[in-house]
DNA sequence: CTGAGTTTTCAGAATTTCCTGAAATTACCA
DNA sequence: TGGTAATTTCAGGAAATTCTGAAAACTCAG
């Protein structure tokens, strides 16, 4: 029924999918529409894979809730078309965005209530610290992403590829930052950069 | 029997753990195990959470095969305790590490295979350059995880706290290698600063 | 309006996952 | 080696989830 790239991709993603927080439907359908080089309806989606149509309504309005697949219309056609972004940067963004509204957001705030709360007793002053620990983990966590979300795709691959690379720049721009002398000197500068 | 802040952070544990990808039994273990002062032994876990003998057995040996606790055994007593790091930041690196390789790994091989198999007509082409997409995406980011978390806590944590800021000293860093003139001046250096 | 085409809802069947108690196994002491 | 404490295994019951078909609801052209 498939060519066998798209199935063996398609049927891997259903099998992924419950460890991704979705079922091997939804995997399966999205794996479809990421890979279909245009927008499909239901009906093509039950064609290809063989659930029920209720089955794929249901997926696709998962999908929608996710934000991970958008509804298309194409003229003089009164079904839905569903498509996912062709970019995959995008794609990525979403997925990160939706799994911590998920994961992360709720632990977070479960976190900062009881922080809040008197330790009822000596017996729960340790809980606190560790919660506390972990709650100032996911704060920096989270501060870091928000901050880099906001970044444009080409400043973010270049920051990725450039890896722990970084660590150097910034040890380097200390040392500009403490002593000037030393940038003026070549001989330093391209010690410096390695 | 918990007392209350406990108690809340371990049933949140146990709700949050099927979007973490264990059950409810693993998350509420490993929560206690968390806030515990002391490493803990089967049957206190057993009295504490309620749970059948047997369960929490096969929930330790899931958390074991994380890595997200380990065994410790106490002088004179012949049964196994269980303990998590201390420390919250070798926590996270072995949570996403673990992750990795069960949400991750999989799909990076599955799409290496893919690649590298010819397409069945033309009808593949579209669908393979597609997952080409997509294996790249994750090479880089694997490859930036791999490079990063080699790093040692001190500066990844300052990496961290420095967020998207890095951007700046970067480009700070382009001007400064490209032309070292315009360093040496202090007012051209404030400026890039910022 | 009407009605064909399309999508959604939902009760319950099918499947999967979780959990338990009983039995088996292991570890260790005397 | 026998006995006891501790842990693990596992078959099957309980619970949760996934999936389906039928019916309801919606949409729009005529």
């Amino acid at each position: 029924m498939l060519p066998p790239l798209t199935q063996a991709f398609v049927l891997h993603f259903g099998e992924m999918g419950s460890r991704w927080g979705f079922n091997r439907t939804v995997g399966q359908i999205y794996a479809l529409l990421f890979l279909a080089p245009e927008p499909l309806n239901a009906d093509q989606i039950v064609d290809q894979l063989g659930f029920s149509r209720s089955n794929v309504s249901m997926g696709l309005k998962e999908l929608q809730g996710w934000n991970l697949v958008r509804l298309v219309h194409k003229p003089h056609d009164r079904r839905d078309h569903f498509a996912t972004p062709s970019d995959i940067w995008t794609i990525l963004r979403t997925l990160v965005e939706e799994r911590k509204k998920r994961e992360v957001d709720p632990t977070l705030s479960v976190l900062r209530e009881l922080a809040m709360q008197a330790p009822a007793g000596p017996a729960e002053q340790h809980a606190q610290a560790r919660m506390a620990d972990m709650l100032t983990l996911i704060e920096t966590l989270t501060r870091w992403y928000d901050d880099v979300k906001r970044m444009d795709d080409k400043r973010l691959i270049k920051l990725l590829s450039l890896g722990a690379k970084v660590q150097r720049v910034l040890e380097f721009k200390d040392k500009i930052t403490g002593r000037t002398k030393t940038v003026a000197d070549p001989a330093a500068r391209a010690a410096n950069e390695g």
